[in-house]
DNA sequence: TGAAATGTTGGGGCG
DNA sequence: ACGCCCCAACATTTC
């Protein structure tokens, strides 16, 4: 082998902080005999969505770990931050000589663009680029229904998508040996990712980032929790989610890689219907995920403007105060200040308990679905812009296959189904751990006396209800109502109107 | 992957 | 024995 005949590739990570199953990374040992790993920090490049701290957080610590498993492997990683991803990129291929970039593709309207010039601009400087499926099971351009038009509703996108998995190719493994130089770069700890004020302590204590983690974690659950997952899915006090959604975001395992683990797992207990169910609601998950990146590549605006155009006309209530008591875990209802504050302590929430805080901030508190969209995007690990979107659009009912707005959670009956023991609710809130079974749930209906025994005071040391939940309730329904008509019939009656009252009948 | 209001049914107490 | 009422349990409808 001479240096002549030498091809050197950068493999530009950057929500695939894996090394196996990491199709950029396995083009690229394939075509060339020197691998520069890079990652860029350019977050303005995000736009309005940049990553929040406790997506920081975890990026940090992910990129530590993939460092640490390139090292093992031969070469590190090169951390630029510079004027533009572009620009970086094209300096560090003059740098290494390299002629190739890969990567796999990120659905974000923000990184779609700047990925599309970015590919450009490298080209027309002689670095051939090539970018790969490395985060979906399916990409969002390959499933159309009939029409050919994009899934609107969720089951015959699943159906459809189902159809495909068969085939799906096994995940690569991950390169033994890696080799090429390992140019200057920053230090991770020099992006300002690690909060300046130690908050992240509950962080720490409950997460592992990193490709090791990602696959404990997927172990973990397909041993334990995964065969009763069809019912530990809704018990906020049990652990029995797969809590993998931090770890698919940022790529340190791949949905195909997940997929795979668990038709594993089951294979030998199939015949027990409870697995049966347990391993298809779990992929029916995966399959929410594959869903929400289909709505996002498709419907880009739906970040923040409603899918469902009626709800441009609806009257949220912006309300400062109501916001921030929602967010500081504060409205006086239990269920919801328990996820709040698991939210904030562990940059994480149970699933069932997302769907009743958001179901509590947008109807009955009546502040605009987006407002909730991003403190959570700023507070979880695993914020990602297509299934915050889609989360909360469906919750508010304005979004693909949404709830019916008049789909209204009511904590207290949510509590007693979900958290039985109250042990999710005691766990959380320290300061009405005291209160029974009975009334911890409700705390305003409880005897005097209770409370009392309890050492609690209500609108002192526990907050009572910052709105009722009944009047807010029919409040909202009230406020749905003006909305319901759809636009088109609601712009031809005011076009007659402005024309005058038009009498067809009743003569 | 709701909740509340309203409607229906059927068992049992009772005159 | 019978009809009547009560009401819990369940079903349906509405938001």
């Amino acid at each position: 082998m001479t240096t002549t005949h030498r091809t050197t590739a950068l493999v530009w990570f950057r929500r695939d902080l894996r090394l196996a199953d990491n199709p950029a990374l396995a083009a690229a040992v394939r075509h060339a005999d020197h691998v520069v790993a890079v990652y860029v920090h350019a977050p303005e490049e995000d736009g309005a969505w940049r990553p929040g701290a406790a997506s920081d957080w975890w990026l940090h610590r992910s990129l530590v770990r993939l460092d640490a498993d390139l090292q093992r492997r031969g070469i590190s990683l090169t951390v630029r931050r510079g004027a533009s991803s572009a620009q970086a990129l094209a300096e560090l291929a003059r740098e290494t000589g390299a002629t190739h970039l890969y990567w796999n593709r990120l659905y974000e309207p923000a990184a779609a663009a700047r990925d599309e010039r970015l590919e450009a601009e490298l080209t027309a400087q002689d670095v051939a680029c090539e970018s790969f499926n490395g985060g979906l099971l399916s990409e969002p351009w390959e499933l159309l229904n009939s029409q050919q038009a994009p899934y609107r509703v969720f089951t015959p996108f699943w159906r459809a998508l189902q159809a495909r998995l068969d085939g799906l190719p096994p995940p690569l493994a991950a390169p033994k040996r890696l080799r090429g130089p390992s140019p200057r770069g920053v230090s991770i700890d020099s992006l300002g990712l690690l909060p300046r004020i130690a908050w992240d302590a509950g962080l720490a204590e409950r997460w592992v980032p990193g490709e090791t983690g990602a696959h404990e974690r997927l172990e973990a659950f397909c041993d334990t929790a995964l065969a009763r997952y069809d019912e530990g899915r809704n018990r906020p006090d049990e652990d029995d989610g797969s809590r993998l959604s931090p770890h698919l975001h940022f790529g340190e395992v791949s949905p195909r890689q997940c997929v795979v683990a668990v038709r594993n797992a089951v294979m030998p207990t199939m015949d027990r219907p409870a697995t049966k169910a347990s391993a298809e609601a779990f992929l029916r998950q995966v399959g929410w995920r594959e869903f929400a990146h289909h709505l996002l590549h498709h419907f880009p605006h739906t970040t923040e403007a409603p899918l469902d155009e009626r709800f441009e006309r609806f009257a949220w209530q912006d309300d400062a105060a109501l916001l921030q008591a929602w967010q500081r875990g504060r409205t006086g209802y239990p269920l919801v200040d328990a996820g709040m504050r698991e939210l904030w302590t562990t940059g994480w929430m149970h699933n069932r308990v997302r769907m009743v805080v958001a179901s509590l901030l947008v109807k009955n508190l009546r502040q605009p679905w987006v407002a909730g969209a991003r403190w959570f995007w700023d507070t979880l690990v695993d914020a990602d812009l297509a299934n915050n979107t889609l989360g909360w659009q469906w919750t508010t009912g304005c979004g693909a296959d949404a709830a019916p707005f008049f789909r209204i959670f009511n904590p207290v009956l949510q509590a007693e189904r979900h958290d039985p023991r109250r042990v999710y609710l005691r766990r959380w809130l320290p300061e009405l751990a005291r209160v029974p079974d009975e009334w911890i749930h409700r705390p305003w209906q409880a005897p005097a006396a209770v409370l009392a025994e309890a050492g609690v005071e209500l609108g002192v040391t526990y907050p009572r209800p910052v709105v009722d939940f009944g009047e807010s309730r029919r409040a909202a329904l009230a406020a749905y109502a003006q909305i319901r008509e759809p636009v088109a019939a609601a712009k031809a009656r005011s076009g007659m109107a402005e024309r005058g009252p038009r009498r067809t009948s009743g003569r």
